[in-house]
DNA sequence: TGTACATCAGTGAACGCGCGTTCACTGATGTAC
DNA sequence: TGTACATCAGTGAACGCGCGTTCACTGATGTAC
């Protein structure tokens, strides 16, 4: 049966500006305190009843804004990468376009500092997958906005003195060759098989120091950081500047 | 109030070695079903409950094998590396003494191989800590045992043709380098800190496959495994062998 | 070899807990005339 | 500017669930003599 309060959603109209407005504020409101309570407890102790216990609300007043936890689970994902990914832009931005070693190092330095006053934040994103929760393709997309940053650096550095290497078809066959081709125009292969090897290592490494593997061999997480990312900027060529 | 019945305990007797090794086969069973679920469903998903469950007992029964959660779950832990460790040893020992590359690739695809079928115990192992879980250090122990076949290897490459470095005074401190020198005797800090680099590398290229961060980027993970060990080897001055 | 008894392995009921989600509802807010 | 009413935001009780852990217990097993 249609009654007449049924007819604008029929008929497409759009919840009136202002309405929309507060919706998306108390969505991100809620938003908020889940991200402080995820950066507190982690996202396995994350429930929809502490978010809403910690608004002082009622628990089924937050699905208003989520059909559920999944979906309160994908806006935190997307939220840290977005947050890692403007660090990382934001860092990389205040150094000389020429000097593309130090635009390497101001990223991959971006990378670790949130990391590290953001562990559940990473943990989320770079540890293992939360169990019964599939990560929907938009937060893919997502993912890719710190890899861009890197991947402009190479693709910059590499336009300004390309690499000499021996034509390696191969790579392209392992690789997505028409995505990274998109992300580093012009870069041999061999360069972007080698630039994709130094962000695993980046956040290899930043796994590593925050899960506990450098426990009993790395001192000092900090410097030896440092010199892993001269070691990735060696890898793609880039060994000045 | 202590009665005859304590009387074994106090004088530090031991139970009667019928007895101790049928406890321990029981345990062992029990041990093996957690393993079992916990290939199938991942570590957040086991519960004491359902291993009971699963072996057709009460879950009280459990706590004569485990006094709690926490002790299931290390045990696991321990499981998983020392399952991971001997997948290595046994890979890499098949390999020539001499051959030190291909040691290091049989080592490297031995990690990859036992991850990729044994994806959640990887992530129990590697991924983001287990909330509310501490590690104890016995688990540290065992997740030395794959690093040490890497160790030695570069280390007798090392010993074979000592790589030419300049003395880096500073690799010393930021590395717990009486460790590190003890797991490759005679090998430069410098070396030594890029093998640590190389296996943060490998680890970080499994994490990367498992954990999703390939996809869109890296079509055949396996050929991209086998280039980024070469380039690990690379690291460590394994360039031949 | 037989027996009394200590120890062990496992049971089943119960505890309290927190969770995600649903649903009928009430009071507040904004809109249309 | 005032009013009737549709829509929205949030409530509170309830559902069923599975969990870790405890505890008093029973029957089985092994031991000491």
């Amino acid at each position: 049966m249609i009654s007449i309060s049924t007819l604008p959603v029929i008929l497409g109209w759009m919840p009136s500006e202002k309405r929309a407005a507060t919706t998306a504020t108390n969505r991100r409101r809620v938003l908020d305190v889940a991200q402080r309570l995820l950066a507190r407890d982690g996202a396995a102790a994350l429930s929809l009843r502490e978010v809403a216990r910690e608004m002082g609300q009622s628990s089924s007043a937050l699905y208003r804004y989520f059909a559920n936890r999944d979906e309160l689970l994908t806006a935190l994902i997307l939220d840290a990468y977005n947050d890692l990914g403007a660090a990382v832009e934001t860092a990389e931005a205040l150094v000389p376009r020429l000097k593309y070693r130090s635009r390497f190092r101001s990223a991959a330095r971006a990378i670790r500092q949130w990391s590290v006053t953001h562990p559940h934040e990473y943990a989320l994103i770079f540890g293992s997958p939360v169990p019964g929760y599939a990560a929907p393709e938009v937060t893919v997309v997502a993912a890719t906005r710190t890899t861009v940053v890197l991947a402009r650096i190479v693709a910059d550095a590499s336009a300004h003195s390309p690499a000499r290497v021996r034509p390696t078809p191969t790579y392209r066959q392992m690789l997505e060759w028409d995505a990274v081709a998109a992300a580093m125009p012009g870069v041999a292969p061999d360069v972007a098989r080698r630039a994709i090897v130094a962000w695993t290592l980046l956040f290899g490494a930043v796994s590593f120091e925050l899960f506990g593997h450098y426990v009993g061999s790395v001192r000092d997480s900090a410097r030896m950081f440092d010199a892993t990312v001269d070691t990735a900027a060696e890898l793609v060529g880039l060994t000045s500047g």
